[in-house]
DNA sequence: TGTACATCAGTGAACGCGCGTTCACTGATGTAC
DNA sequence: TGTACATCAGTGAACGCGCGTTCACTGATGTAC
């Protein structure tokens, strides 16, 4: 039987590893990871718990599947809305929109889609191997797919420098400091204080905080 | 009896809701707000699991407490680190200082005392009592205690704006903007991709952040 | 000053819940001959 | 082309866990007379 990418298909499913992360991406999604639950899953899928441990090596694997799965949609809106990026014939204006257009796919991914951004940030459990991948605050974590947001960010900075919009002393840690921004603007508006701002007090406190980092790295 | 303020004294306990939050306290300090659990709180306490609710409609209640003690231990870090600021004659520079500072005493608690900051900030269960307090990006929420940390803020920006250091136009949601910073830094540190940066790394990677919030008030 | 009694603040056993995981198993598949 | 058999991918029942919560109860306290 080749690899069926859809629902069971008798008692060998096919493609049982697949549905059990688009299962349990769906319950992250509407719950967060803590949603993610292996008996859940198998349920959703139609098989039982056991079946799943042919394919995981337990519920952290399918936990992390998810997580890496919520990095990529968060690299995706960042990607997307870059794209979407008002043009401008001056380089550093065009830097400056791409890095607001970025921080404003990072924002709207995280209030559209909170349970996945959730599980994008979720905690590694031990054992996780967690060498490879971290931050060192000067180096870039190499071409890592689980660091594409990181990598999006490092060249809107890079090109803030290029067309000589930032000086080079704001460079170094820019990336940590951006970051910071938008995902505690993420966080206070989801989970925060800031939970129930209507829709216009919301965008403006969203634009407030993107200006903020863009003042914060072209400062002089 | 009087009121004893520690251990039990017999049958009756005499400050058993005090006692139980203390060692509620405790687990949060060293968990966060998940190892808040009601039958752990009373095994410490040396009660049983049921005494618990003479004092507290549940447990959701017992980590309410928790949460507002941590907003307060939040809100001394802060007031803290602000009077340690070093002193200006120039009311304008004084004024970033005090923010910065301010800033500074905020992460400060998030590294120092991760299990009470996450319990700060963990979201409220349905029926907490959410109408009061919540930020509407304009108007302070009053002089709840829950909120010193929020007053603190306001106060520094406005003597920002006073000493004519800060844009009027720069003011609205500048609170929003300047807790973005420091929270999103907070959490990346201790959940996200930079847990594992060495100490001097982080360190830069804080006054950068900070340089980068008092940046975003000050511009032009 | 002593006593009856209402009230307050505990106890201990039990419930149901849903989870992750393990066990011994069986049905389906594909390959060697 | 047919068949034996190893292997792969499922099943179903069960386990232990610790939680929050409820129940009927009893021991301690303080107040009215």
């Amino acid at each position: 039987m080749s690899a069926n990418s859809g629902g069971k298909a008798g008692y060998h499913h096919g493609n049982l590893r697949n549905a059990l992360i688009r299962a349990a991406v769906e319950l992250a999604a509407d719950g967060g990871p803590e949603k993610v639950v292996l008996r859940e899953a198998a349920r959703r899928v139609g098989v039982s718990p056991t079946a799943a441990y042919r394919h995981f090596a337990g519920q952290a694997e399918l936990l992390h599947a998810v997580k890496i799965h919520g990095q990529q949609a968060l690299a995706d809106s960042m990607e997307k809305a870059a794209d979407e990026a008002p043009p401008s014939t001056d380089p550093g204006e065009a830097a400056e929109l791409r890095l607001s257009a970025i921080g404003r796919g990072y924002v709207r991914f995280a209030l559209t889609q909170p349970g996945l951004y959730r599980s994008a940030f979720c905690p590694p459990v031990a054992g996780e191997g967690e060498a490879k991948g971290e931050w060192t605050g000067v180096a870039a974590p190499g071409d890592d797919p689980e660091y594409r947001a990181f990598v999006l960010l490092t060249g809107a900075l890079d090109a803030l420098v290029a067309a000589g919009r930032m000086p080079e002393r704001n460079r170094p840690a820019a990336e940590a400091a951006a970051w910071a921004g938008v995902h505690g603007l993420s966080l206070l508006i989801l989970d925060g204080p800031m939970r129930h701002l209507p829709d216009a007090e919301r965008d403006a406190v969203i634009e407030r905080t993107l200006r903020m980092i863009v003042s914060g790295m072209v400062a002089p």
